[in-house]
DNA sequence: TCGGGGTTGGAATAATTTATTCCTCTTGCC
DNA sequence: GGCAAGAGGAATAAATTATTCCAACCCCGA
């Protein structure tokens, strides 16, 4: 995952001077390159050392470390495809900018969730969905869309799937699961307290949790065996979440795909849902 | 050119100093990035000086500077593959390729689908959205759960929307609609035989229909009073129709963002919403 | 309200790294 | 041989970075 992926990610949880440091780096990650840390608390009127402490404190073992790994985030920038901007939404813009945002803002997202989760992660939760006994789908809100979309997909796998989006239910369900089942936990802020308990009730009980999140610290991942992540735009009041459910359906298509992958039979199981289904078309 | 490409040029017209310096660089340049003028110096036995020496022999103004330009080339180098895919996801295909395959055809399908509904049409389901006494939602399968995420966006703006995932329903509750009413219908063939149902009914009790289909010909969109498009790989059985739902979902998004845009209290509905949400969250 | 433990963050300073100066040595040329 | 020019290193100055130490500021619990 990128430095500035992280920096981002722990920014909430910082304290002011630190807060600020990191802001800055966000805002102009090129300046930064070329600023001592002298510079650098000058530009944003801190001392010397707290930058020092500050490349310290995300794990780096100086100053010119974070700068390296700041460097190389900014060269693996993917490139923007034409057409496309990166920009939030505002009230003034015509339409066809709003389509470009809209575009953009949705690749923005799908290409760092993609690359927040390294293949190892996702090793491990394809590893635990493949060997489950049952799979149970957690979440609440525009989570349990996605929880329901993955589920169809996994059924037409024929693996045994258990997704309702009523959480008294949900809590019903992982009630009666255990070692050898894999409890699937979707939710952006990590916080959703119906999702949470499911979440500690299923791992009490002896099964595999595997957490979606975002990247911030979240007591749901805390909860969790397997941590994937997703990158949505923070705004969320505007754009209603969109980002963060495309994250979280780009995260589960891409653990479909890789699943069927593996299976050999899976193209027979998906044709044969795709047969079966075809029956009710006109 | 990349540094590396300088040097390596440069390589026989320098002094055997210089010389054993780049070429030192060219052989090690990740260890370089690590290493100071001094330690650099020691590693070929030559002296600090003359390292920096070379750095502003090839027109750096500090050691520094050509750090930060070896690490851009580096980062360069990892990318050449780089960006997004278009294809299909092959059988023998390795992890970065399928993420970018994904990332790459689900933004193809988003960028085709805005750019295959002009801004007309758009205006026309908008100005129907927003008239709308009533907003009904009909689909089924993969559909239904777009229908579903757009109800709740609908609904955080305030709208009278019904949607239920039963078709049985789907169709009960159609036939209570009339003339002021809209029914936005989904599915991607425009031949599931229930959603198709339900809007001849909804169009014959009076409703403005909106059909949201693909490209082709189908039933569906015949019976649409307005006719909105989503473009998806045809290679459904390997993908399971993802690039479908993406598709359905970008121009859900769209006409959801239109809409806030043009709904002045718009963003205080969505806030309220979210602050209604924030008492569930631990 | 009063300590006490923990954190934040800056000043001072030590340590390291970088840049410059200055000198010697070599080489090529007349 | 004498001279100019550049290579290259030692010494040193300048700068940057890292550490230490300390004051201020919470939070808590008593």
């Amino acid at each position: 995952m990128s430095v500035l992926n992280r920096i981002n990610a722990k920014l909430d949880g910082m304290a002011p001077g630190d807060r600020q440091i990191g802001q800055y780096i966000l805002d102009n990650p090129d300046q930064m390159l070329r600023l001592s840390t002298a510079a650098l608390a000058a530009e944003i009127g801190r001392s010397q050392s707290s930058v020092v402490k500050f490349s310290q404190k995300l794990g780096y073992a100086s100053y010119q470390e974070l700068k390296l790994a700041v460097s190389e985030a900014r060269a693996k920038d993917w490139q923007v495809p034409a057409g496309v901007i990166h920009g939030s939404i505002e009230v003034g813009d015509d339409y066809p900018v709003i389509l470009r945002k809209l575009v953009g803002s949705k690749l923005l997202s799908m290409q760092q969730t993609v690359a927040s989760n390294d293949e190892q992660h996702i090793g491990k939760a394809l590893a635990a969905l493949d060997r489950a006994r049952r799979i149970h789908l957690a979440g609440v809100g525009a989570s349990s869309l996605v929880a329901r979309d993955f589920s169809y997909k996994l059924m037409k796998l024929g693996r045994n799937v258990l997704h309702d989006s009523d959480s008294h239910v949900q809590m019903a369900n992982a009630s009666a699961l255990g070692a050898g089942d894999v409890l699937f936990a979707l939710s952006y802020s990590g916080a959703s307290i119906e999702t949470l308990r499911v979440a500690e009730l299923a791992r009490a009980r002896g099964a595999t949790v595997i957490a979606v999140t975002g990247l911030h610290d979240n007591p749901l991942s805390r909860v969790a065996d397997i941590r994937l992540h997703t990158v949505a735009d923070e705004e969320k009041a505007r754009s209603s979440s969109i980002t963060a459910r495309d994250a979280q359906l780009t995260l589960t298509d891409l653990l479909f795909i890789l699943l069927v992958q593996s299976q050999p039979d899976a193209n027979e199981y998906v044709h044969n849902s795709e047969v079966a289904v075809s029956v009710l078309k006109a």
